[in-house]
Parts: structure tokens; C-alpha cells; sequence
RNA sequence: GGAGAAGUGGCCGAGUCGGUUGAAGGCGCUCGCCUGCUAAGCGAGUAAGGGGGUUAAGCCCUCUUCGAGGGUUCGAAUCCCUCCUUCUCCGCCA
């Protein structure tokens, strides 16, 4: 959520961005409702005034009735005035409920309205209609050549029996995974590794968080209302199941004033996500690319808006170790206007080298959003002798298990079909290779 | 799941036969004074948010908020209802 003073005192940069987003968003509703509102705001305050005021007064002449009536004299002047400022603000008081009866339906526009607006895009965002317009960043390592025919990931793992995506739908339905075995134990290995990583190397601190949380956790990250139908319900319990860590990591300090000096806050967590892929049937359907529930470690920071953009470079550093460390190819994007997330001010995609789609795939997404979801979820911090300001909130994968998963059995597998294990891996996973 | 108690400002903690209590007192913090260091002492200040006015920074007016929401009333931290959370006891359970 943007500050809405935007809308008065910012019009224009509001208007470019959204246009730049490609957006296609009338802002002329909204700023007509907002008038109103400040209209109202302001008749009602009037009134409220002058009804404490009468109240007030009240008060006070009960007391000195209370103190004549003692004295044994007489109060009846009093009284009458008491009774007569009674009427007053009971008239008042008819007067502001009508007023707020109007305010009320207004008030809910504009909230619903405005939670609809994405973020402002920061201007070294590059300008650009859709993913094809998002500039390569850097590139590290080069495309995995093979002296044979690779083999996709789902032919790997079934081959290998290291997980089994048809039993994984009897169970639950298509698109969840069943890892068996040493697939098993690659999963639990990659989500130690980072961990680790990023908890010994790079200063985070771990958490483990619920998975499932309430409306207001997700309407704080940004998630509700927008997207709700890309989220998991347990509707008779009113929580929803993360889509990512991002989202209850976030939330830790919702509503919360954080001392200055605790900043920067570094969390990392592993979580199970799960999605619904409202819209994405018949993409990527084959192997773990795209499934119900995977698993992620997120990278989440609440940093001092001054710096927050050195902050997403570090971030985004954080996350790539990761694939070096593996020693997988990849490379950073930057994504354009066009491509940009709802809530993001300046996102960096990391895209692993897959050979089974010749391309790279995207593996981690690493954003600054700014103020963006702090003002959403009341998330602040106090400079030292200053007034509590929003934080800048960042996060990024670091990285997405399942498909590191799939990208280390594509990269990594030799010609007898069997897979070898990076060498940062073999520790926690007491074996150098699967098959 | 059953029974009982409680939820007040950064923290602790007063405050119910409703009326200058946005809230005593203490701690903490900030500024100043004092003490040749330290500690102690003295004085002042110290919640957040919204709207409006004004300014060079300042400041001024006003509304809202005493777990959340609703109700009664001219007026509610104080009374009533619903919900949430915490604690104690019982039950159940990995």
C-alpha cells in the first residue's frame, strides 16, 4: 500500500508508474472518494468538538448542582441548563451518526480501491512491457555441455526412483511429489545447506514459522486481497496456507515499533509453500518445475529505508553463493515495469541453467518493496530520538528447493544415468553421488 | 474440549455506584542543573495515528485510540453483548 497523500501531492508520479506497470488503472474514482471523505472528516470533527465541549460542560455543572443542592440552595437554574445542553449534543450526537452513516461506504471504497494499486516502481527499474523486455544483469559459469544425450529431471528421478510423481497424486492430487529415499535425503540436505549458509556466512538469523496464518498476515504482505485466488483456504478455520515463508517471516513484526538500532533484522526460513497455479495449467506441467507444495528457504530483511537498496544487493548476492557454491550456471535478471510484482519496487530474478528446456529458469526472485508492505502491515522503526518511519522490507529465495533439485540432477547427471553430487552437498548427504 | 481469572502508555502498575483520567505513581529514556570521575540528587520533558492551519526548523487547533468489534448514554478505561489472546485447574494428545 502506497501513502495516500500520493494521490494528492504525487499525482503525476503515481499516474507514470502505473503506466509504466502497464496497469491499466482510473485513479479519478479514487480521488473524487477521497475528497469526499476529507469533506466528511473534517463536518464530523466539527461536530464532535462541539458535542465534547457541551459534554464537558455537562460534567461540570452536575458537579456544582451536586455541590449547591449540599449547601442546601437551590439548583434549579442549574438543572434547567443541564437539561438544555443535554438536547444540544443529543442533537449533535443525531447529526454525527448520520454524517458517519455516509463516511462509512466511502471510507471501505477507498480501502478496497486503493489496496488494489501496486507499488511505485524505483527508477533504476528498467522500463519494459513483459519479460522479454528484462535486461541480463550478469551471467555466471556457461551452459552445462554434454558429451551425451542429457535426459530431463522427471526421467532422472523416475529412473533413479529417487521420486515418484504418479503415487504423489493418488495420495494427493497432480502436481505434489513424493521423494523417495535418496531424493529424500537430496531435499533435506539442500534445505540444511542453505540454512546453514546463510546462518553461519551471511548473518541470518533462522526461524521456523506457521504455515498456516490468518487474513491479516496475508493481507499484510500483500498477498490478500488481490491474489486470493492463487492461495490454499481451510475456509472453517478462516487461515490460509503460505505460498511462502515471505509471508508469516514478514509478519513477525506487524504492528510493531522496532528500536533503530536493531536494524538491519536478517531472517531465514525454511518453509513448505504451497500454491494453487490458479491460471497455469498446462505450463510446465512435466517434473517439479511447478508444483502444489514445495519447498523454499526464504531470505526476509527489515532494514533502515536509507540503505535498503544496498540491502537487495547483498541479498541478492546471499541467494547466488547459493548456486555457486553448487556450482550451478545461472544468471541475474532485472525485472522490467512490465514484469514486475504487485508489491515490488525493484526485483532481481536468479535463473538457473536447465538443459531440459535450453534455457534458464527462473530460481529465486530477490525484491525491495520499500515501504510498500510496511505501511501494509504497520511495520516500524524509531530513529534514535525521532518519530517511529515505515521500514523497508525486503525478501528473496535463497533458494527454492525443488527446483535446485532439479537443476543439479539436469546439471549434474553423467551418461550412465547416474547423478553426482556437488561437492558442498556430499557432507549432508554422506554419499558423492545418486545411482 | 470443560471451569475460573485477567487484558491500561517503552515496561511495571493505579483507576468501576460513568463526568477536566489520554490516563496517578514507579522504572526506563531525553534535556538541563548540581556533584572535580563514578554513583546518588534536583528540575523539566517523554504514546501512536488521522485531518486542518502555519513555519526557515519550530509550532498551533482538532479528532480517534485504555485487547478487537458492537451497544447503552449528553458523556465510557469504567455499564451491557460478541469475539480474540494470556494465565491457572481438569480432560485429550505427537
Amino acid at each position: 500500500m502506497l501513502d495516500i497523500k500520493m494521490l494528492r501531492e504525487e499525482q503525476q508520479t503515481l499516474i507514470l508508474a502505473l503506466k509504466n506497470r502497464g496497469a491499466a488503472f482510473d485513479l479519478t474514482p479514487i480521488i473524487a472518494a477521497d475528497a469526499e471523505r476529507r469533506e466528511l472528516l473534517s463536518a464530523i470533527e466539527t461536530k464532535r468538538a462541539a458535542r465534547n465541549g457541551a459534554s464537558e460542560k455537562v460534567g461540570r455543572l452536575m458537579r456544582e448542582v451536586g455541590r449547591t443542592k449540599q449547601a442546601g440552595g437551590s439548583a434549579a437554574a442549574l438543572e434547567a441548563e443541564v437539561v438544555a445542553l443535554k438536547e444540544q449534543s443529543g442533537a449533535l450526537g443525531a447529526d454525527i451518526a448520520q454524517l458517519e452513516d455516509r463516511l462509512r461506504p466511502i471510507h471501505e471504497e477507498i480501502n478496497h480501491m486503493w489496496l488494489m494499486v501496486p507499488n511505485i516502481p524505483h527508477e533504476s527499474t528498467p522500463i519494459g512491457a513483459d519479460e522479454t523486455d528484462n535486461p541480463t544483469v550478469r551471467t555466471w559459469g556457461e551452459p552445462t555441455e554434454f558429451d551425451f544425450e542429457p535426459k530431463a529431471h522427471w526421467d532422472i528421478g523416475t529412473d533413479l526412483k529417487i521420486f515418484d510423481l504418479e503415487r504423489a497424486a493418488k495420495i494427493a492430487r497432480a502436481r505434489f511429489a513424493l521423494y523417495m529415499g535418496a531424493g529424500a535425503r537430496l531435499e533435506r540436505a539442500l534445505i540444511n545447506f542453505m540454512l546453514d549458509t546463510h546462518t553461519g556466512d551471511h548473518g541470518y538469523m533462522e526461524v521456523f514459522p506457521p504455515v498456516l496464518v490468518n487474513e491479516a498476515s496475508m493481507t499484510g504482505t500483500g498477498q490478500l486481497p488481490k491474489f486470493a485466488e492463487d492461495l490454499f483456504k481451510c475456509a472453517d478455520d478462516d487461515l490460509w496456507l503460505i505460498p511462502t515463508a515471505e509471508v508469516p517471516v514478514t509478519n513477525i513484526h506487524r504492528e510493531e515499533i522496532i528500536p533503530g538500532d536493531r536494524l538491519p533484522i536478517k531472517y531465514a526460513a525454511y518453509t513448505p509453500c504451497f500454491r494453487r497455479e490458479a491460471g497455469a495449467h498446462g505450463r510446465e506441467t512435466r517434473g517439479l518445475i511447478r508444483q502444489h507444495q514445495f519447498n523454499k528457504v526464504e531470505l526476509v530483511k527489515f532494514v533502515d529505508p536509507a540503505g535498503s537498496y544496498d540491502e537487495l544487493e547483498t541479498l541478492t548476492n546471499d541467494a547466488e553463493t547459493i548456486l555457486q557454491k553448487l556450482e550451478l550456471p545461472y544468471r541475474v535478471i532485472s525485472l522490467c515495469t512490465g514484469d514486475l510484482g504487485f508489491s515490488a519496487a525493484k526485483t532481481y530474478d536468479l535463473e538457473v541453467w536447465m538443459p531440459s528446456y535450453g534455457s534458464y529458469k527462473e530460481i529465486s526472485s530477490c525484491s525491495n518493496f520499500e515501504d510498500f508492505q510496511a505501511r501494509r502491515a504497520n511495520i516500524r522503526y524509531r530513529p534514535t530520538g525521532g518519530k517511529p518511519q515505515f521500514v523497508h522490507t525486503l525478501n528473496g529465495s535463497g533458494l527454492a528447493i525443488g527446483r535446485t533439485f532439479a537443476a543439479i540432477l539436469e546439471n549434474c547427471q553423467q551418461a550412465d544415468g547416474s547423478v553426482v553430487i556437488p561437492e558442498v552437498l556430499r557432507d549432508f548427504m554422506r554419499a558423492d553421488k545418486i545411482g
